[in-house]
DNA sequence: CCGGATCCGGTTAGATACTG
DNA sequence: CAGTATCTAACCGGATCCGG
């Protein structure tokens, strides 16, 4: 049941039981981005086998991070949720993803492209503030990617909420965005900008002038791409 | 060579990759603590073994967080050293023992109990200015374990250095503390005081009183034992 | 002693398919 | 939707051995 111990007293082996073992802390990241749901999880986590993913929910739950619950307005459906003891390991995530940002080598991790994870951490960090307030459609068009994956749309509704479609919504589109997966993954991970990218004609925007002016706000950005990068 | 990947682009998925195997963040503590030499290495993680341990640090130097170089007063020894990479995950490995120490059981902890990883903490950590300028020795004895573990002695130099023998130097005592190994742990790590522990005659203080009053500052005790314990 | 390398058996993880 | 089942490959722990 329980992986085996380090057989230390000192709290970083103790928490290190906890969560060094292989995907937890990926697995963490995306349950502390709000992810509750088993497929919703798999979504977030696609390359983490669903034997294991459900493995390591019940050890985070046995160590007290998760708690299982059901959904109120779904009954037949659980949700995992964080504990307080989850909540309190955010600062801990954040500063390893810190430390990754700053430290490791980006070329490899931009061979590790996914269109989806992108854009639905496009979805989850935009910023609604500069957008319009009306109904704002804005089409990611990859034209190198096979055509299940070619076409995104980001939809941010009057009441600020934002959905994401893979499949086209079929509203009128205000802001067509043509580029492709590398470059729109460095803008989102801070490492370059929406104007460097629009002037060395990696990235196409067409449509409303303002949708285009205020990308690089409502992009929203990885929450570490603030952190400096100093990896050779 | 390296670990199987993720194959996330997001940092936290990047720095797992390098941190989050078996052994790996107990070793950093290690290093992070001072430790230099495979030896010593062996002796703060005793219960890796030599081939993982030399893995490991193959791994973090590939990784560039650990850097490998001879040591210039005994050029046939090497030594591994932290890199700014390296000396930069420290908030890191600190938020993770930060986390142990509030949210981990301590139960289950405290029956991986080691004499030895506590005596060298113990030295590290020794504040060193209570301690009156002159060579004092404290004697540890923990009458419940065999001869071999039983007796230690703390000897700070008049130039602050200090040791720490497992047999003994031949000098005069100031200072018995005769106690058992859970109850000096707990007091370490921040869990009773060292007044409770004298009052309930767990630990009993025998020699200079100046050493005996001050016990509770010069201990120094484990860099977590500030943070409060919420774990159930 | 120091700094590993080698071998072997048990455990863990990955891939894929399948079920209530 | 929410997981199991099964099989294979990779990893880990423990012991032993070896060259300086």
């Amino acid at each position: 049941m329980t992986n085996a111990s380090y057989k230390q007293f000192c709290p970083v082996a103790m928490a290190a039981e906890v969560l060094c073992t292989r995907w937890t802390v990926v697995l963490l990241r995306e349950l502390i981005a709000g992810s509750s749901r088993f497929n919703e999880l798999r979504r977030g986590v696609p390359r983490m086998s669903p034997a294991l993913l459900s493995k390591r929910l019940g050890e985070l739950q046995d160590a007290g991070v998760v708690a299982r619950e059901r959904l109120a307005e779904a009954p037949e459906i659980d949700a995992y949720r964080l504990t307080q003891a989850g909540r309190d390991l955010q600062p801990v995530i954040e500063a390893i993803g810190m430390w990754g940002q700053k430290w490791v080598e980006t070329e490899p991790s931009l061979e590790n492209l996914d269109p989806e994870l992108l854009m639905w951490d496009m979805r989850r960090n935009l910023d609604t503030r500069p957008v319009p307030r009306r109904r704002c459609v804005i089409e990611f068009i990859y034209p190198e990617l096979p055509e299940a994956q070619r076409r995104w749309w980001l939809i941010v509704e009057p009441d600020r909420s934002v959905d994401l479609c893979h499949i086209d919504p079929g509203f009128d589109v205000d802001l067509y965005a043509t580029t492709d997966l590398r470059t729109m993954t460095e803008i989102w991970m801070g490492l370059r900008s929406v104007r460097d990218a629009v002037e060395r004609e990696a990235l196409l925007l067409v449509g409303a002038s303002e949708l285009m002016r205020s990308m690089q706000t409502w992009l929203g950005l990885s929450p570490f791409a603030r952190q400096e990068k100093l990896a050779r």
